[in-house]
RNA sequence: GGAGAGGUGGCAGAGUGGUCGAAUGUACCUGACUCGAAAUCAGGCGUAGGUGCAAGCCUACCGUGGGUUCGAAUCCCACCCUCUCCGCCA
C-alpha cells in the first residue's frame, strides 16, 4: 500500500511512476473519493463531538440531581443526521480503501523503464555453459531413470504435480536441505518452520489479496470461512512481523524457510506444461528479510547474493536480470531475477525473484520498530528464493546429464546422497 | 467435539453505565544528584486518523462484528482466539 499522504500531496508524480508499469492510475476516481471522504469526516466527527459533550453535561447534570431535559432534547435530534453521516462513510470507506489497497508500489529509481520481459536489463552472467551434446530435457532423463513419473501423478492429482522416486527424489530433498544449511551456517539466516495455510489478513499483508485471489487455492475452514494454500513461504514469513512493533536493535532480522508452494496457475494454460518448470505445487527455499529503512537497498543486493551463492556452489551457470517497470510484480520496488541455464531449451530460465518492497508490505501489515527518536517507523522488506528447489532439480539434471543418460551428483550434494556420485537407470 | 476460565497500553494488572484513552506497577525517554554508574527524586511516555502555519483542538480504538442507551472497557447477542480438564488423534 502507498502512503496515503504521498497520493494526497504528489498525485501526478505517483501518477507517473505508475504509468512507468503500465498502470494507469484514476486520478480524478481518487480526488472525488478523497473530497468525499473529506467531506463526510469531517462532518461527522463534528456531530460525534457535540454529542459527546452534551453526554458528558447529562452526566454531571444528573449527578447533581438537576434536571437534564432540555439537553437530552438537543442530542436526540443530532441522532439522525449522525446515523446518516455514520452510514454514508461505512458505505464510503471500503471503496476508497479497496482503491487504495488495488494500486501497485511505486518502481525505484533505478528500475529501468519498460513494458515487458523484453525490457529486463542483464546485469551480469556467471559460469560458461558446458558443450552437450544432443542435450535431453529433465523429462526424458528423469523418466528413463526411473525417478521421474508424470503420468501416475495426473492419475492422484491431475496435470502439473510430479511424483519423484528414490535417487532423484533423495537429489530434491538434498537440494533443499543444501540450500538451508547454507544459508543458517554462512548467511546469517534464521531457519522457520511455518504453517502452509494462511488466513486472508496474512495474504493481504504480502498483497495477494485482495487483487490476485484467482492465483490461490483456497481451502473451506469452519462455519463460513476459509483458509489459503501459501504461494510462497514469503507470506507466513513475512506475516510474522504483522502488527508487531519490533526492538530496533534485533535488526536486520532474516528468515530462511522450506515450504511447498500452491499456485493455480490460472491464465497460463498454455504454458510450460511438459515437465516440472511449471507446478500447481513446488517447493522453494524462500529468504526473507525485515530491515532498517536505510539498510534496504543493500539488504537487497546482499540477499540476491546469497541466492546467487547457491548456484555457484552447485556450478549451475546463470544471469541476473534487473526486472524493468513493465514486468516487476505488484509489491515490488525492485526485482532482480536469476534464470539458470536449461541446456535442452537452450535457454536462461526463472530460478529465482528478488524484490525489496520498501514500505509497501510493512504497510499494509502494519510492521514496525521504534526508532532512535523512540517513534515507531514502518520496516523495510525484502525476500527472494533461494531457489526454487524443482527448478534448481530441473537445472541439476539438465546440467549434469552424461551421454549415457545418467546424472553425475555435483560434489556439494553428496553429503547429502549417501556419497552416492552417479544416478544410473536401476 | 464436551466442560470451565479468560482476552484491557511494550509487559504486568485495576476498572462492572457518566470528565475512563483508561488507576497502579514495570520498561523506556528527559532532567536533577554522581567523577561515572546504581539507587533516589521530578517530569514525560499508546495507536491510527482528521484539522490547523503552529500551540493545539477533534474523532476512533479496551479480541472482532452487531445491538441497547443521551452516554458502553463496563449491559445484551453472535463470532474469533488463548488457557485448563475430558474425548478423539499423527
Amino acid at each position: 500500500m502507498l502512503d496515503i499522504q504521498l497520493l494526497r500531496t504528489q498525485i501526478s508524480f505517483v501518477a507517473e511512476r505508475l504509468a512507468t508499469r503500465g498502470v494507469t492510475l484514476d486520478t480524478a476516481v481518487f480526488e472525488a473519493l478523497e473530497a468525499e471522504r473529506k467531506q463526510l469526516q469531517t462532518q461527522t466527527q463534528d456531530l460525534q463531538a457535540r454529542r459527546n459533550t452534551l453526554s458528558k453535561q447529562v452526566g454531571i447534570l444528573k449527578g447533581k440531581g438537576e434536571d437534564a431535559s432540555a439537553i437530552l432534547t438537543e442530542v436526540a435530534g443530532l441522532g439522525d443526521a449522525l446515523k446518516a453521516g455514520e452510514a454514508a462513510l461505512a458505505e464510503l470507506m471500503p471503496r476508497f480503501d479497496f482503491f487504495l489497497a488495488g494500486i501497485p508500489n511505486l518502481p525505484h529509481e533505478s528500475v529501468p523503464v519498460g513494458k515487458d520481459e523484453t525490457g529486463n536489463v542483464e546485469v551480469l552472467r556467471w559460469g560458461t555453459p558446458k558443450t552437450i551434446a544432443n542435450p535431453q530435457d529433465h523429462v526424458d532423463l528423469g523418466v528413463a531413470l526411473g525417478g521421474l513419473d508424470f503420468e501416475t501423478a495426473v492419475k492422484i492429482a491431475g496435470s502439473r504435480f510430479a511424483v519423484m522416486k528414490g535417487p532423484i527424489a533423495r537429489l530434491h530433498r538434498a537440494l533443499a536441505q543444501f540450500m538451508l544449511d547454507m544459508h543458517t551456517d554462512k548467511h546469517g539466516y534464521t531457519e522457520v518452520h511455518v504453517p502452509y495455510l494462511v488466513n486472508k489478513d496474512s495474504m493481504f499483508g504480502t498483497g495477494q489479496l485482495p487483487k490476485f485471489e484467482e492465483d490461490l487455492f483456497r481451502v473451506p475452514h469452519g462455519e463460513d470461512g476459509h483458509l489459503y494454500l501459501i504461494p510462497t513461504a514469503e507470506v507466513p514469513v513475512t506475516n510474522i512481523v504483522r502488527g508487531e512493533i519490533v526492538d530496533a536493535a534485533t535488526l536486520p532480522l532474516k528468515f530462511v524457510a522450506h515450504t511447498p508452494c500452491f499456485r493455480s496457475e490460472a491464465g497460463s494454460y498454455g504454458r510450460d506444461t511438459r515437465g516440472m518448470i511449471r507446478q500447481h505445487q513446488f517447493d522453494k527455499v524462500e529468504l526473507v528479510q525485515m530491515v532498517h529503512p536505510e539498510q534496504s537497498w543493500q539488504a537487497l543486493e546482499e540477499l540476491t547474493g546469497h541466492a546467487e551463492a547457491v548456484l555457484q556452489a552447485l556450478e549451475l551457470p546463470y544471469r541476473k536480470m534487473a526486472l524493468c517497470s513493465g514486468d516487476m510484480g505488484f509489491s515490488a520496488a525492485k526485482t532482480y531475477d536469476l534464470d539458470v541455464w536449461l541446456p535442452a531449451q537452450n535457454a536462461y530460465r526463472e530460478i529465482s525473484s528478488c524484490s525489496n518492497f520498501e514500505a509497501f508490505q510493512a504497510r499494509r501489515m502494519q510492521a514496525r520498530f521504534r526508532n532512535e527518536k523512540n517513534k515507531t517507523e514502518l520496516l523495510h522488506t525484502i525476500n527472494g528464493s533461494g531457489l526454487a528447489v524443482g527448478r534448481t532439480l530441473v537445472a541439476v539434471l539438465e546440467n549434469y546429464q552424461n551421454a549415457d543418460g545418467s546424472i553425475t551428483v555435483p560434489a556439494v550434494l553428496r553429503p547429502w546422497m549417501g556419497g552416492l556420485t552417479t544416478i544410473s537407470a536401476a
